[in-house]
DNA sequence: GTCTATAACCTGATAGAC
DNA sequence: GTCTATCAGGTTATAGAC
C-alpha cells in the first residue's frame, strides 16, 4: 500500500522525508493543534496536496512525527535503566549526560511530548507500555536495595526534574533575562557534572 | 465602555463570570489553539453570541485567562523571594510548601503557562517584568553569599524543578501507572518536608 | 509525482429578533 | 441580556490536469 519516493539524491531529500522533516519542525514548535498543514507545506517547499499523496492526513502525518519523538525522549533513559553491570552513580551518570546532550540538539522536545500526551493520555499508554519495562527495571532494584523505606519515584521525579526542567522552563529564564542561550547551555553542561553530586547527595539524605 | 451584568445570585454565579470560569478549565485543559469557543460556551451553559457580548474575541477573553494564571504561578513566590526578615532556608520551605498546595489545586496549570509563555515570550516578557525582581531579590542574595562560586540559577532550577516537574510529567506516571491520581498527591505531600531536606544536602555540596 | 483548483467542513464573530 | 440564524474567512482534504 505505500508507495516508495525516489532515493534520496546526493545532498537532497526526497519529498517524503522533507515533508516529515518540515512536520517535525513545526510540529515540535506550535503543536498540533496550532499547526497548519500549509505551514509544513510551506517550510517543506512543496505544494499543499503533496502532503496528503504521501500521508494522507494531517493527523496520520503527526502520528509518525509524535512516535519518532517518544521514541527518542523515552529510548534513551530505557537501555540505561536495564542495565544491571552497571552501579546506581553510573546510570545517573549516564542518563543526565545523554539527556543534556540531545535535549540541548532538540530544545522544544520535553514540552512538546509533554504537552500532547496530556492530551492524548490513553493513546500514548496503550502504544507504548514504558510501565512494565521501568518497574522491573534495575535502576528501580537498585534504589529500592539503597533506600527500601523511600518510594523511589520520589528519586526519578529528582533526577529526571533536575535535567529536562531547565528545558521546560527556558523560555521564561529567557523572556526575565535570567540567561541568554549561550548562558543557558553553559549552565547545562555544567549541570551534566553537578547533577550527578547533587542526587548523591540527596540519596545519603533519604 | 465595560458593561456591568447583573450582581450574582444568592448561589449562582453572573453570567460573565460562568463565562471566565469554563474559559480558565477549558483553555488550562486544551491550550489556546485547540479551544473552540463552543467548548466555553458549553462548558458555561450559555450561547456562543453572549462570549463575543461580554468579552468581544476569543483572544482577550484568553488574555484575562492567562493573566490570572501567571499571576497564580509567578505571584506566588514573589512575596516569599523579597522577604529579607527570613532565611535562606526558610523561604524554601515556604515556597516548595505554597507550590505544593496550590498546583495541587490547579494541576494544569504548570504545563499551560509554561506552554502558552513559550508560544508568545515577548508578550510575556512586556507584560511582566519578573526579571528584575528576581534578581534583586533577597533569595538571590541570600544565595549569592552562601554561595559565591555557583550561579544562583543552578539552585533555582533544582529547587523549583523538583517541586513542579512532577506535576508537569504526571500524566507520564499515569499513564504508565507508576502512580494514581491519590498516590500522586500523597508523594507530593511527602516532598513538602523532603524537598526543603534534600535542597540544604546539595548547598552543602555546592 | 507534482501541480492548480475546488470541494466540504469548521470556526470566530455578528446581525437582528425578542 | 439572551437567543437563533447566518456570514465571512480559513482549513483539511481531494479531484483532475499535466
Amino acid at each position: 500500500m505505500a508507495k516508495k519516493p525516489p532515493q534520496p539524491s546526493s545532498d537532497d531529500l526526497s519529498t517524503e522525508e522533507k515533508i516529515k522533516e518540515a512536520a517535525r519542525k513545526v510540529f515540535t514548535q506550535k503543536g498540533y493543534a496550532a499547526t497548519r498543514t500549509r505551514d509544513i507545506a510551506e517550510e517543506a517547499g512543496i505544494n499543499l496536496a503533496l502532503l496528503n499523496y504521501y500521508f494522507r492526513s494531517k493527523q496520520k502525518l503527526f502520528e509518525q512525527v509524535m512516535m519518532e519523538k517518544v521514541q527518542l525522549l523515552f529510548g534513551l533513559i530505557a537501555p540505561v535503566f536495564n542495565n544491571p553491570e552497571t552501579s546506581l552513580e553510573a546510570k545517573v551518570e549516564m542518563v543526565v549526560s545523554l539527556y543534556i546532550d540531545m535535549i540541548t540538539q532538540h530544545p522544544d522536545l520535553p514540552l512538546f511530548v509533554l504537552s500532547e500526551i496530556r492530551n492524548h493520555p490513553d493513546h500514548f499508554a496503550n502504544t507504548f507500555n514504558v510501565g512494565q519495562i521501568l518497574q522491573q527495571s534495575s535502576f528501580i532494584k537498585q534504589l529500592k536495595e539503597r533506600r527500601p523505606e523511600t518510594n523511589p519515584l520520589h528519586f526519578i521525579m529528582n533526577m529526571i526534574g533536575m535535567t529536562l526542567f531547565p528545558f521546560i522552563a527556558r523560555p521564561v529564564f529567557e523572556a526575565i533575562g535570567a540567561a541568554d542561550t549561550a548562558q543557558f547551555n553553559s549552565l547545562m553542561i555544567e549541570r551534566k557534572t553537578l547533577i550527578p553530586l547533587w542526587t548523591n547527595a540527596i540519596l545519603n539524605t533519604m
